[in-house]
DNA sequence: TATGAAAGAACCTGGCC
DNA sequence: GGCCAGGTTCTTTCATA
């Protein structure tokens, strides 16, 4: 029941509590309650636009592999690459290297630059970088979160 | 100004048209007619709510690269790795692998499961998957987007 | 072409059952 | 969880620069 609520939120955050209360069967003033419940429990936390990057000029991705030294904390990545507006995602993962960036920019230059500062860090050994030729598939975060059931080919 | 509406509705997509006529100092009416604009536009795509996946049990992630036959179409495998709600992201890139996947999943199990199957797909030759340690940086898609001049590092 | 003001309709919110 | 009432917000219309 939450979960359809958020399905529902995912798809439009603006949605009224009327709209989603009809698409469950439940009345505004319910969920409502559910949703303000959801937000305190941290399952919700925030509503956002969903923007096209590419109609604001931000036409270019990619994927920058970092390789760091021995002793470098995860905190200490983060701080530094939290710097950069252009890194709107990153994550320490297994695997020969330390950490995977996801980089938005207007060009390939852009991409460059950026790039070429996040390797002059300190820290900073070496990376690897991919440049995204075409994106396949970029959900709203939580859209397959939100119905782990239904329609998955991989059941729990 | 209509840059700056973004970042609002970005920050919170169920602010008042008054409040965020307030923040960009415009009437209610005005942003208004520009957040409809935006949206006919297509810079803005619709409004959705940020969820904590951790805070629903997908606690799990990992990013997977597919390496495919020569001949394979992007579309093959966007068609084909669309089908798994477990794949929250995927797009071709340069170099070595033909696409990266992002997956999220409840469990390592859970991963492994997902990788099977895709690996299974007629057109994939191989797959290098890595698990996601911690989570450094989750920008809302946009956040960085709609204000590409204030505080970058790395100016236009 | 874009803005601000105003009015009626729709919606949210808290209290109560 | 549903229902109801008071306050707020949305949406449209109109006049203006």
């Amino acid at each position: 029941m939450d979960r359809d609520i958020i399905a529902a939120l995912v798809e439009d955050a603006r949605a009224t509590y009327a709209e989603i209360g009809h698409q469950v069967g439940l009345s505004a003033s319910a969920v409502k309650r559910r949703v303000d419940r959801l937000r305190v429990t941290g399952a919700i936390t925030g509503f956002s636009a969903r923007v096209a990057p590419q109609a604001l000029g931000w036409t270019t991705e990619a994927y920058v592999e970092l390789f760091c030294q021995g002793k470098t904390k995860p905190s200490d990545i983060a701080l530094a690459v939290a710097r950069y507006p252009e890194v709107v995602g990153a994550a320490t993962i297994t695997g020969e290297a330390d950490a995977l960036l996801h980089i938005r920019a207007t060009d390939v230059r852009h991409v460059e630059r950026v790039i070429e500062r996040i390797a002059a860090e300190a820290f900073v050994v070496r990376t690897k970088s991919s440049i995204v030729l075409s994106r396949l598939v970029d959900s709203p975060p939580g859209s397959a979160v939100a119905e782990p059931r239904n329609g998955s080919p991989v059941p729990g």
